[in-house]
DNA sequence: TTCAATATTCATAAATTTGTGAAACGGGCG
DNA sequence: CGCCCGTTTCACAAATTTATGAATATTGAA
């Protein structure tokens, strides 16, 4: 019951920290975050910018990002413009590579090496063909664990 | 036997921009792919700095974050200073989030917010137990893909 | 329709990241 | 031992990213 609002934002600011380092936006991090640990269901454009210290200029661009990618969405609050920004269930999955087709195009990339550099015994042709084969196995099967994880989600719901 | 150049001057940079666009710096990137399509075993730092219009600087600096992370190992030429950069057989491993500690961190500061929350139906503690969640998941299984990896390339050497 | 409140856009400022040149360093060879 | 080549370090410059403030647009209510 003892909500310890102090904790709290140092969960926020290192998580979002985190995420940053691996190459997340900082501020639609620090949203992202700011929204997981919320009382409610979600939180208007200027309930973010408050409890972040950002400006609503920032706050509009970073949640318009975060919409972009599917990490959060905007719930329209009737007979108000204070549209609320929501979290989704699958948020977390959406942070993730395995959403995004970067593997396979890199695995076409090594391909295309392979092609170009045509002589299938050279060094390079096989430490492409080795690249591909990584890729297209990762293409495969991260979807694959996504899967996996959401089956697991409907036996145990929330 | 046609090495065509330009081809894979163009895989180069385009798979270095797609790595980019993930998170990855670019010089490193582009070291990465020239190491990968090179006909030899590797290259000096002379050479990439030829191959990729890069001042001996920025080389030193590139090479020496990609040892740290494990994607480059260097190797000494006996008898001469001009070490040579080379790929190791898991480079492409090595690049990948599940690599690193950050999906358990991740998982634990979900865990902290759990506790600072301290009243468990609440929204914000459930959205950050099925965060918590997720990336346990995510620590545990990726480690297990690259096992699977790594057993797959065992059979297929090469 | 007009007012009040909120959201978005755009140009710009601040901060961070990335790469350069010059100088210092260090190992190999005469 | 001392010179030479290549590498690394450091301070600085360029480029990119990120956030701001002011102006503009949009919506709901009177």
């Amino acid at each position: 019951m003892a909500r310890d609002d102090v904790a709290l934002a140092a969960v926020v600011e290192q998580s979002a920290a985190v995420l940053t380092a691996a190459g997340f936006p900082k501020l639609p991090a620090r949203i992202l975050m700011t929204l997981l640990v919320t009382e409610g269901e979600g939180m208007t454009a200027g309930e973010l910018g408050d409890a972040l210290n950002a400006s609503a200029a920032a706050i509009s661009g970073a949640v318009r990002y975060l919409q972009t990618v599917g990490i959060v969405r905007r719930v329209a609050q009737p007979g108000s413009r204070r549209d609320r920004y929501e979290l989704p269930d699958n948020a977390w999955v959406k942070t993730m590579d395995a959403e995004r087709p970067i593997y396979g195009v890199l695995a076409s990339f090594a391909e295309a090496a392979v092609v170009a550099i045509d002589d299938p015994t050279s060094a390079g042709s096989l430490r492409s063909a080795d690249m591909a084969a990584f890729y297209r196995f990762l293409a495969e099967r991260l979807p694959q664990l996504i899967e996996e994880w959401n089956e697991l989600r409907k036996g145990n719901p929330g």
